[in-house]
DNA sequence: GCAATAAAATGAACAGTGTTTAGGAATGGG
DNA sequence: CCCATTCCTAAACACTGTTCATTTTATTGC
């Protein structure tokens, strides 16, 4: 009698699928340029087949956000569970961050920018913030290693996290979004602007 | 035959009024979510009358964009001829800026990040790219004038530029947009932030 | 093997979107 | 007064996210 096994195992396939095949378009295409049809016309299903597995267009984006911060605090963590000289694993986790957000884009954008009326939907908001602050946490982590090693010259581990966390921000959304700003060589200006900061914070 | 002045002048005022009414409703509810019909009605006009006077949807919203510019750049010039200590100056610009987007945070999102959203026409990026260029002056100057004097440690005027605008532009983001994060007093963090980057530029 | 049943997928329909266009109404010049 | 120009509108087109009655499909009990 597996056949209850075997149908929602069918069914995990379908949603895997028709996760992919969002993944894809929103990737190449981006959130707004993204039909439940065009999802639908690639995993071969019709449109109202997708709202069997998925609650709307939202909830698919969600799942995948969740997926690919999983991935970000995955990156993170290691460095933050590191060993070495803090301020340079700082260093590291800065460029680990804003490679990751250039990386996913839309996702990235998403989640982070939290935009337009989806605050409606504060379960999906709670939903995709409690991941989120794990995140965050590795860079907490990291900048209170760093003020316990007298490596740092303030003592509030809120302040300079937040801080970190607003210039890398500020970095991933410009080269996400001013398309048409004739920025410098992104890695430069990554590797220049991380610099910045660290040197802003170290302790001398 | 002041027949074709004031046909002309009739233009210009409803072609006002179309962009007063969008903007309005652009600030209110986000670009996506703002229709030529809504904006029509706003105006009380057909959605076809519209596109006598704008050519598309991003057209009116590039126009606006090109206000908010304007606005913005009159507040940095301000700063950017002063005198006075050069990152000083960068420090108060900073702050200005920040508190700008503050102060504006839907006119700021739109003009900044919320173009995101459009499929990008060339045309209207050049355009964008002039009278933002303006502003982007301002702070260029600043950043100059800083190396000139030898207060900076690099030499590279555009790098060392667009880095405090990233950074700037970071804070800015965050603090609209991810309201259900427990940030510290905000003002703190702005302080810190601007300071954290004039110290990593300092030349000591 | 066949009918009953449960699950899954469909495709049409609804209300919305940006944009185009044929044609009607108003106005000024000759 | 009539014609030409300008302005505006209403309808239409091709999309969008989403819902739902209906049909198709698969599995079960007999």
């Amino acid at each position: 009698m597996g056949v209850q096994q075997r149908r929602e195992r069918e069914r995990a396939e379908l949603r895997e699928d028709i996760l992919e095949a969002a993944r894809g378009l929103f990737v190449k295409e981006g959130y707004e340029n993204v039909s439940i049809r065009k999802i639908a016309d690639k995993v071969e299903y019709s449109p109202g087949t997708i709202y069997l597995y998925f609650k709307d267009k939202a909830d698919i984006f969600d799942t995948l956000c969740e997926q690919t911060f999983a991935k970000l605090r995955k990156r993170m963590q290691g460095i933050a569970e590191d060993t070495g000289d803090p301020l340079e694993r700082l260093r590291r986790a800065g460029r680990a961050y804003i490679d990751f957000a250039i990386e996913n884009p839309n996702e990235y954008m998403v989640t982070f920018v939290a935009k337009q009326e989806r605050s409606q939907d504060e379960v999906d908001i709670i939903r995709l913030q409690t991941s989120g602050m794990a995140c965050f946490d590795c860079l907490r982590n990291l900048v209170r290693q760093g003020i316990e090693e007298d490596r740092i010259r303030f003592t509030d581990v809120e302040e300079v996290s937040q801080s970190l966390w607003a210039t890398m921000h500020g970095v991933a959304v410009l080269l996400i979004t001013c398309c048409g700003f004739p920025f410098i060589e992104h890695s430069r200006l990554v590797e220049r602007t991380v610099d910045i900061a660290i040197e802003g914070i170290r302790k001398r």
